[in-house]
DNA sequence: CCATTAAATTCAA
DNA sequence: TTGAATTTAATGG
């Protein structure tokens, strides 16, 4: 377990040592492809950023350069829209890829992205992901899975949001959410402001607040502040899958 | 959408 | 750890 010599530069590094090798977090593609990755430039090049809650990391319209991976934390992203009505695509936590939409030919991000708490995240240049891309292909193929997944998550959202009625959306944000980031004995452990859930339901904050007193009363669920409790999934869905058949990571 | 009040979070002493 | 200051939730117009 001692791979600390001890020099002082790396003491001093010791609380920012956020190297691939020293990683433990599962969920991160490149953790999960470390052995053939390990020891490339496009380990030793990649740089970390610290964000605090609320900083916004990838501003819309700015050049990309490259990655974002999340080593710690949970992350929002969005864009802006019409009349500057935030819409949040999604949510991702640890292990996750932001900004990847502008990997390959695109030259701005068309998204923004803000930490909800603090977050610490990986960035890798685009010419050395390129190039671990192509000498890995379980690398490869595992970042290729998640572009099929998001597809996936980002097509039912179209559906969602022009076939669901407004109660149906916050409900299905909240299974989302549930199923992303579980829960907290009972309560989701990503604390959000209603605000926030309406950006990702297309809605406004006030109908959230209504929708959430009245799930309330009808004792689906609880909340106390951001803390909301999903007391009763299994109405919760079979209210959803009236009309939705999907069941997506 | 806005205004009001209640409630919850943050922050600094 | 507390409570004053600030932010967020809830409701009704």
């Amino acid at each position: 377990m001692s791979l600390n010599t001890s020099h002082s530069k790396l003491r001093k590094k010791a609380l920012t040592d956020v190297s691939c090798e020293a990683c433990t977090n599962e969920n991160c593609l490149i953790n999960r492809s470390l052995q053939s990755i390990s020891n490339t430039e496009f380990a030793k090049n990649k740089s970390t950023l610290k964000c605090k809650k609320g900083q916004q990391f990838i501003m819309e319209g700015a050049p990309v350069n490259g990655l974002f991976f999340i080593l710690k934390g949970t992350v929002k992203v969005f864009r802006t829209g019409i009349n500057g009505r935030e819409q949040i695509v999604r949510f991702a936590k640890e292990g996750e890829i932001i900004g990847h939409r502008g990997f390959g030919t695109e030259e701005y991000y068309s998204i923004g992205a803000i930490a909800l708490q603090e977050s610490v995240l990986c960035y890798f240049s685009k010419d050395d992901l390129q190039d671990a891309l192509l000498e890995n292909p379980k690398f490869a193929y595992d970042l290729m899975l998640f572009y099929a997944n998001e597809l996936n998550r980002s097509e039912n959202k179209v559906k969602s949001i022009s076939q669901m009625t407004v109660r149906e959306r916050v409900i299905d944000t909240l299974l989302y959410l549930h199923r992303k980031f579980g829960d907290i004995n009972g309560f989701l452990s990503l604390p959000l402001s209603r605000k926030e859930y309406a950006d990702y339901a297309g809605t406004t904050e006030e109908q959230v607040i209504r929708i959430f007193s009245a799930l309330k009363k009808e004792k689906l669920i609880s909340a106390k502040g951001k803390k909301i409790a999903v007391s009763n999934i299994q109405l919760l869905k079979s209210e959803i899958s009236e009309h939705n058949y999907f069941l997506d990571a």
